[in-house]
DNA sequence: GTCTATAGCAAGATAGAC
DNA sequence: GTCTATCTTGCTATAGAC
């Protein structure tokens, strides 16, 4: 009898595991919004009550989803070094394993490329915000960060012993170069002034053969 | 006789052109650290109490020297900008006018790599800080950006109309990509593993010929 | 889940003593 | 010229009502 009960009572098994839809709907709105504020205006310029304000929210509120400002730009900054790493792994992959190097380094940057300027504000957010964060934050992120960058190296030492990367030009330089060259397209890119096809094109020109 | 008087008392004529020499000094020190501050943290993350304290003064102090923060990043900044500007000029300017392109390109590649990584806090403040700072702030730097981007302009257009660059380079484009990878060196770029020499190497690679 | 209200703090800036 | 003291504002974060 007492069994029966207490079995009723109990919440179902996946309780935890399954937040209420309209907890992670708000949570996915901070996040989004979080990201689009962190891209256009910095991590520090950002408060909680400009976040807030966009979401219909008060600056409170957001502690019932985020346990601080650190957290929440945590999560997102996350999300976009994931983001970019997966969309240039896959469109690599997506070549499949004859396609030639040149043809693999400009498939990588376009995708960083795409993903940072046209995709993601959270791939955006995480460029633009990373060098502010505290630095417990950065620690945090350091491993997600290795992990992409060991898709560059790989790639790059790939092309240089295949002959594929222009004279004279070392792979790890190279590799320091070209995402410079892409993540500061964030200062200067106009979407509206058209696709970044242009800077796609020139780099491959400049760093391969 | 009133005459007399009144020249007597009257402050020596170049009195506002030539303030004593301790604020002169002291005005000098606070820039100096408010260029080293603004480089390393950030022009939000820094406050005026920190500057104040590696002068060795209270942050009310400084408003004896700057009407605001604004102004004194003001000044910061517009040093900044001047710095590099004469250096990649004049370097260029050294090399003669019958000096080849892509001498003058690599010459101008290492002014300003120089004087962003190693010869000036307040370059690397502009660089870093620009995004940041309140929007007149960036108006008001708007001419000294647009007079220094002048000179890589016609260094690349020359270049391009020389067939100096690299096949297939707009030069518009590569102006961009190469002060791109040059200003985000200043995230990755460690002086006590090195001289800027490899990062100039594999940019004259890259993008001459 | 979100609100109101507020604690606690740090920032930029100002006034007046020295 | 610099200090002390303080004003005002805005921030992150918390507590408790609903």
């Amino acid at each position: 009898m007492t069994e029966t009960i207490t079995r009723d009572l109990r919440p179902r098994p996946r309780a935890e595991e399954r937040p209420p839809k309209r907890a992670e709907a708000s949570r996915q709105q901070i996040l989004d919004v979080a990201a689009s504020l962190f891209r256009a205006r910095g991590y520090t310029e950002t408060s909680l009550r400009d976040i807030g304000a966009q979401v219909g929210m008060k600056a409170g509120s957001l502690y019932y989803h985020f346990a601080s400002k650190e957290e929440l730009a945590a999560e997102v900054l996350r999300i976009g070094v994931q983001r970019v790493h997966e969309a240039v792994a896959s469109a690599v992959a997506g070549l499949g394993p004859e396609a030639p190097m040149k043809a693999r380094i400009e498939a990588a940057i376009a995708a960083h490329l795409e993903t940072l300027l046209v995709e993601s504000d959270y791939t955006s957010a995480h460029i633009r915000c990373f060098p502010y964060v505290p630095p417990s934050l950065k620690t945090e992120l350091s491993q997600a960060r290795r992990d992409y960058e060991t898709v560059w190296r790989g790639l790059l030492d790939e092309a240089s012993a295949a002959k594929a990367l222009a004279p004279g030009i070392d792979p790890e330089v190279a590799r320091l170069a070209i995402l410079g060259a892409l993540n500061w397209s964030l200062e200067w890119f106009d979407p509206a002034r058209g696709r970044p096809e242009e800077l796609i094109r020139t780099m491959v020109a400049a760093f391969t053969r």
